[in-house]
Order: structure tokens, then sequence, then C-alpha cells
DNA sequence: TGTTGCTCCCTTTTT
DNA sequence: GGGAGCAACA
């Protein structure tokens, strides 16, 4: 017998232990929360519960994997036979089960977002769209908007006026794509990542029985993170839950709204908030005490939650009153930034396990820098998030190979494996793919002799699905094969690495009875951690990080327009999901944590240095939280004060003194949101994109504003020998060199070197 | 007619 | 680095 009263606090206690009721457990970050559940799932089975007969489910895959790791470290007698997953491989698992009607008895396939690209792009072709009209959305963007009006389950025309009022004009051509889509897909037999949450909707509401055998198979049903779930997850929760049939309803949903990040894809706090309403009789049991993180780190986390336009009700408390204090680098540039977290790492090895440092980031791309860094060091990581592995060009490939094999008709992977054959493009692919599906033995005959390749390729995947009893791992050694030829001839500079990443394709699916069942999670759960990659540094975006946490936690690039992205600064309901997203971040972190802050960016549009402000989470910040430091030249940190010193007036947040020019604005090109200038020559506090018109009136320069001298004129009086000097933020004063294209000028700064930097974040001075 | 090659533009977060 | 659009080629 476990003894659940010494091994869990009060309020942990309470939910562990309650009957089996519908119970909302809210659970502030690091409050034990994942503990918590697993000692349910341990009381659950003292209670005579199967472990076949709970069902855990999460939103992302990495919570759901880390929630059966440590469910299988604490309980007797492991996992085994417990169902837990995402909700999206939940789904897939019913539907492969008992089978849609509309399916009839074809095979279906799950297609990813390249797939939906594909797919999309054809429709689109099909339908006239876009021709030569630059401003039609782009596919990936309809894909988001098609995606978002299902998740959020809102019409199209709603959608449009919030998210984007200039598409409205496109209302109609979008819903007809929509439509085209969705027609599609169920002309092909394949599903979406979104359809298998609604098929599974369908599915249980028209098949009573198919509900009623779920429900008492599943004794008890728990749900993570549920203020990530949107709102036909709820309804499938509902549905399982079998309150409306008048059981009891054995939910338990555990989640944290001051953690929900995932509004971008229709997840809605108010599932958490309605939960009462929904479950009738439910209990509520909130968890407050902080297990996890030092109190200095707690309190910036507090800090920057206190600052968002809702209250919330929690406050984190710890007991854990040591810790150092939390450290606030700001560094010269991006660059700078990367061998400043690399060299960190370095130290923070000589204490930490490489597996309890992460480094955290908003999006995938921004830690390129840092990862050719750490290869220079040979410092091994792992990242989370950005590009996944399946996503890799040649893995795809043996994905669409294998797809064929369960679904002949499978059309994105029957485009993608076309694709690799010269002489044939989308039209040729489209005719063929219409002569098989007709089975038009005659034009099949004139395109077999055309394209043998490719019909000896068809040939081989028929012969493999004839053999589908064969154990996976050696049909997909044998996929691996017949595309080995043509992964040499299209990767002559790399093939052995990509032919190692493929031998990881069949060694992964050796666990797996069926082709089918590994393919499904290959697209829906990530693959089972490479061995080698386990103990490593830690790189992960922070929707990735969700759930986890570390020893050492090192946040970068808390810059303007990075973190909180610029996309979010004009709409208040994504900007407070950034502070939160923030909160998620910082309270990842154990006991060391550092907040990396770049004086200046690398643009790839203008080739040059941008000075960047700090994340305005940073300058909420109460400066007595965090020890601030500040990287001057060859890389050596010293304390400095970088918070609490206000927006300092002038370009880039320095004075501009007497006799110093500053250059407006060069021509950026339409849909700018570079921020522009008051009339003091101040940045305004949160910026606003710039009108197109006026836009035109700076970069046009004969009509020079309030906003400064005119870039072209400015570079006459360099050419002229005029002005020699200027200054910036960083780097001080500087002597010009020259001018590099229309809006970039070449300074030598003592102490740093050459640089090229934009114009209009420069100051000039005249000789 | 259809494919391939060249250039310009934009680059969130997940299943 | 990839997608989309356009021009040149088979």
């Amino acid at each position: 017998m476990i003894e659940y009263e010494k091994l869990l606090n009060e309020a942990q206690y309470k939910a562990a232990t309650m009957a089996e009721v519908p119970a909302l457990i809210v659970a502030g970050a690091g409050s034990g929360k994942t503990r918590t559940i697993v000692y349910r799932l341990a009381w659950l089975i003292e209670h005579g519960v199967l472990p076949t007969q709970i069902l855990l489910l999460t939103f992302t895959r990495k919570a759901a994997q880390e929630m059966m790791r440590r469910a299988g470290d604490l309980l007797p007698g492991g996992v085994a036979g417990l169902s837990g997953g995402t909700f999206h491989s939940f789904a897939y698992s019913v539907l492969r089960q008992y089978r849609p009607a509309w399916l009839e008895d074809r095979p279906f396939t799950v297609m990813d977002s390249a797939d939906q690209l594909g797919v999309l792009k054809e429709c689109k072709d099909a339908l006239l769209l876009g021709k030569g009209d630059r401003a039609f959305p782009k596919t990936q963007a309809v894909i988001g908007l098609i995606s978002k009006c299902r998740n959020k389950e809102m019409r199209l025309e709603e959608l449009l006026k919030m998210e984007g009022p200039h598409l409205l004009a496109y209302e109609q051509d979008l819903q007809k794509l929509m439509d085209a889509y969705a027609e599609y897909k169920r002309d092909k037999a394949v599903l979406d990542y979104d359809d298998l949450l609604f098929e599974l909707e369908a599915l249980l509401m028209s098949e009573p029985g198919v509900a009623r055998s779920l429900r008492a198979h599943y004794r008890a049903i728990l749900v993570d993170e549920y203020q990530d779930t949107n709102l036909v997850q709820a309804r499938l929760v509902r549905i399982l839950s079998g309150i409306d049939e008048g059981e009891a309803g054995p939910v338990m949903v555990v989640g944290d709204e001051a953690q929900s990040i995932y509004s971008f894809r229709g997840a809605t706090v108010s599932n958490i908030l309605d939960f009462p309403h929904l479950f009738p009789g439910a209990a509520v049991v909130t968890l407050e005490q902080n297990y996890r993180s030092t109190r200095p780190i707690l309190n910036v986390a507090n800090c920057v939650l206190s600052h968002a336009a809702e209250g919330y009700r929690k406050r984190l408390f710890t007991e854990r009153q040591d810790g150092e204090p939390v450290r606030l680098k700001q560094c010269i540039s991006d660059k700078s930034q990367a061998e400043a977290v690399a060299k960190r790492i370095e130290r923070l090895l000589e204490t930490y396990p490489p597996d309890e440092i992460a480094v955290l980031f908003r999006s995938g791309y921004q830690s390129y820098q840092l990862e050719m860094q750490l290869n220079q060091r040979g410092v091994k990581y792992r990242k989370y998030g950005g590009l996944k592995y399946t996503e890799a060009a040649h893995v795809k490939d043996v994905i669409a190979y294998l797809k064929l094999v369960i679904n002949p008709m499978d059309y994105p992977s029957f485009l993608r494996l076309a694709a690799l054959f010269r002489g044939i493009g989308p039209k040729t692919s489209q005719r063929i793919y219409a002569s098989l599906g007709a089975g038009d033995a005659k034009a099949l005959a004139r395109l077999r002799k055309k394209h043998a390749e490719l019909f000896q390729e068809l040939d081989f995947l028929n012969g493999i699905r004839g053999r589908l009893k064969s154990s996976p791992s050696t049909l997909v050694g044998e996929v691996v094969e017949q595309y080995d030829p043509l992964l040499k001839r299209l990767y002559p500079e790399n093939y052995p690495k990509r032919r190692t990443d493929l031998d990881e394709v069949r060694s992964m699916a050796a666990g797996y009875g069926d082709l089918d069942l590994f393919l499904a999670d290959l697209m829906l759960e990530s693959p089972e951690e490479d061995e080698r990659e386990q103990g490593r540094v830690v790189l992960s975006t922070i929707h990735s990080a969700k759930g986890l946490e570390w020893n050492a936690v090192l946040l970068i690039d808390l810059a303007e327009n990075r973190f909180p992205t610029r996309y979010s600064l004009y709409r208040d309901d994504l900007y407070e999901e950034e502070r939160r997203l923030m909160y998620v971040a910082c309270t990842r972190a154990r006991d060391v944590l550092e907040l990396y802050a770049p004086a200046s960016l690398f643009d790839r549009t203008s080739g040059g240095s941008m000075p960047a402000e700090l994340s305005p989470f940073l300058q909420e910040l109460d400066p007595s939280l965090v020890e601030q430091w500040s990287e001057g030249y060859g890389g050596r940190f010293a304390k400095r004060n970088v918070l609490g010193r206000g927006r300092a007036p002038g370009v880039g947040g320095f004075a501009a003194p007497a006799g110093t020019k500053r250059m407006a604005q060069a021509g950026r090109g339409e849909g700018s949101q570079l921020p522009a200038w008051d009339e003091d020559g101040r940045m305004p506090e949160r910026s606003k994109p710039l009108a197109v018109d006026e836009l035109q009136a700076v970069a046009g320069g004969d009509s020079a504003d309030a906003s400064g001298t005119p870039a072209n004129e400015v570079f006459e009086d360099i050419a002229k020998g005029k002005i020699s000097r200027c200054r910036h933020r960083m780097f001080g004063r500087g002597k010009i060199l020259g001018v590099s294209g229309t809006d970039k000028i070449v300074a030598d700064f003592p102490g740093y070197g050459v640089k090229t930097i934009v114009a209009s974040y420069l100051l000039v001075e005249g000789k």
C-alpha cells in the first residue's frame, strides 16, 4: 500500500484519492501536477481499476510521453496496458477499429502538413483561383485559415473579420477552396489532423453502440493540459464520460489557465472555466505550492504574470528560500548571444548533466546560430520543435512509399513519388493517377512505356502490398533498398548521412506488428527517441517545452519583435498569450534561470545589423528581481543596469546631440511593420506599422517630414565628405567608411571592427 | 503543352 | 531555405 498522505500535500492528496466523480484540478506550474496524476493512477489501480481501463489524454506528444514515462517509473507494474497519448492518436486508433461508414471498405491514411499543402495547391489550380493575383492568400496561409475555422468552429466570414479583414474580399473563393479540399479528402480517403477529431465525434454521435462500448471499456479518463483543449476535444471528453447518459462521468481534467498557449489552434480557456457547468457536481481542487523553482525564479515568473491584462487567481509560492539570482544578460548582437550561451552551457556542464540544461526560444529558427556554435564546440544537443525529423525530404519520400503500400490511392503520396522521376510534373502525375483510378488499360499501357521507371516503382509497391503480413521492419527495409538508387541520385553530396536516417526509420518499425500502425505513429506520435540522443543538452521552442523542467534554463532572443512576436503586437489576446508563454518558459527552471537579450539582430532583408529593443516582458520586470549584466568588448560581461532606465530619447535609445542628423527610414516595401518614430524622435512604446502612403512619403525622400532627413540626402552628404562620423547605440562612435546599397552605411567602430548597419538606425555627424 | 530553371519574397507556435 | 510566379526550353 502506498502512503498517499505522507507522500502528497493536502491538496494533492485530495485530488489523488477522491471518489470517481468529475473533477477539475487547477494546477499551477511546478505544483506537482504530474506527480498527482501518477498517484491518482496508482490509487485507481489499488481500487480495482485495471490499467487497461484507464485512458490518459493530452494535447501534445511531448506531454503524453513525459506522463507515460513518469507513470512507468512510479507505478509498481509499469504502464503496461495503460491507454495514453494525444487526442489525435487516440482518435486514430478508434477510427481504425470502428471505421466511419463513408470510407466503405477503402483503406485510409493520415496526411501531414506537407500533404495538405500539396492537396490544397492542386485544388487551387483546379479552381483557377489566385492566378496572377499576388494578394491571394498563400497556400500555407489558406491551410492555416481552414484549420482555424474548424478548430475555432467559426464560419469563414467571422474568422476573416477577426483575423484578416483584408482577406474578406476573397471570402467566396476561400469558401470554394475549403469545400473542394473537404471533398477531395473524402474522395481520396485521406484524413488531416483536424478530421481525426471531428470524424471521431461524428462516429460516436452516429453510432451510439461505439460510444457505449468505449464507455464500458474506460472506467477512468484523465486529461492533462486541459487548458489547451479546443471545443471538439472538450465535447469528446464529455461524450466519453457518459455524463449525458446519466453515468457518474469518471473524468479528471488537469489544467492551468495561466499556461494556455495554444489559442492559435482553437484552444479555449473557457473549457476550464465552464467545466463545473458542463459537469455538474464536479469537484475542484487547486494546487498552488510550487516544488520546482527557487524563490528568485518564482518571483520573476509571478512578476511576468502580474502585468497580465486579465487577473489570475493564483500566485505560486515556494518553500525553496535559497537560490541564485535570475540573471539578465544583454548581448551586443544575436551572434554574440549565441557565443555567450554556448560558453555558458560549457560552464553549466561542469555542474549539471547535459539533459538538465535547456535553451528555450519563441520560434524554431531562433536557435540556428546557437546550433552552429554548439556544433563547433562539439557540444551534443537535441532539438524540439521547429522542423521535425519526419519532415526531412528523404524521410518524407520513404513515408510516401509506405503510405502508398497501405493506400494505393493516397494522392499526396502518389504526387510525391511521381515527382521523383525526371520528365514527370504535376500534369503527367495527374494523368497517370486518373488512369490508375479508372483502370484504363489502354492509357496505362501507353503511359507505362513512356514512364517505365515510375511504373517499375509502382509494381514494386504492389508486390509489397501482397505481403503485408511480413514484419513492418522487413517491409520498410525493402522499401528503403528500392529507394536507395534514387537517394544516391538526388542527394549525392550527403548520401551516407541520409541513408543512416532511413536505416533508423527501419529500426523504429521493429516494435510494431502492423505497418499502418507504425505509419500512424510516425505521423501522430514522435517516434521513440533515439538512444544516442538521450543525455544531451536540450534546445526547444517554448511550446514544445510545455510540461517539462530542467535544472538550468537559458531563455534567448528576448527582444522586441522576436518575443513577443511582431504578429502579436496589435491584438491584445495574442499579446496576452505571448505573456503566458513567457510565464511557461520561466517556470520550466528549477535552479538556474538566465534571460538573454541581444541588443542588435542580424536582418537578412537589409543584410545589416538592426538595433533591438528589450522585450517588453523584460522592460516590465521589477529591476530588483534580476541581476543585470551587459556584454562588453571581447565577450566579457559586466554588471550594469539594463532595466529601469526607461527609453532614452533618440534613435534606438540614445539622445541625439545637437548637430546630428537622423535619417528618414529608407523604404522597406509595403506591409513593413518596422516602427516609425514620433515627433520627439522616440520610438513609440508599442510601435504601430506605418500606413502604406505614410511609408511611401518617407521612403520617397522628397517629402522629408518630422522624422528626419531623407536617406538619399545624407548619402549625398557622405559622398561629398560632409559627413564622416556616426553614432550607434551599442557600438558608440564610429568612422564612416562608405555606403552600401541604398540604405546601409559601412562604419568602423573602435573595438568592434567594421560593421554594415542600416542607416536609419544611425545618427550621423558632420566633420 | 508541360517541365525545369531562375528570381523575388517571407520566414510562429502543434497535431 | 522554400514557395510561388514567370520565362525559356523540350
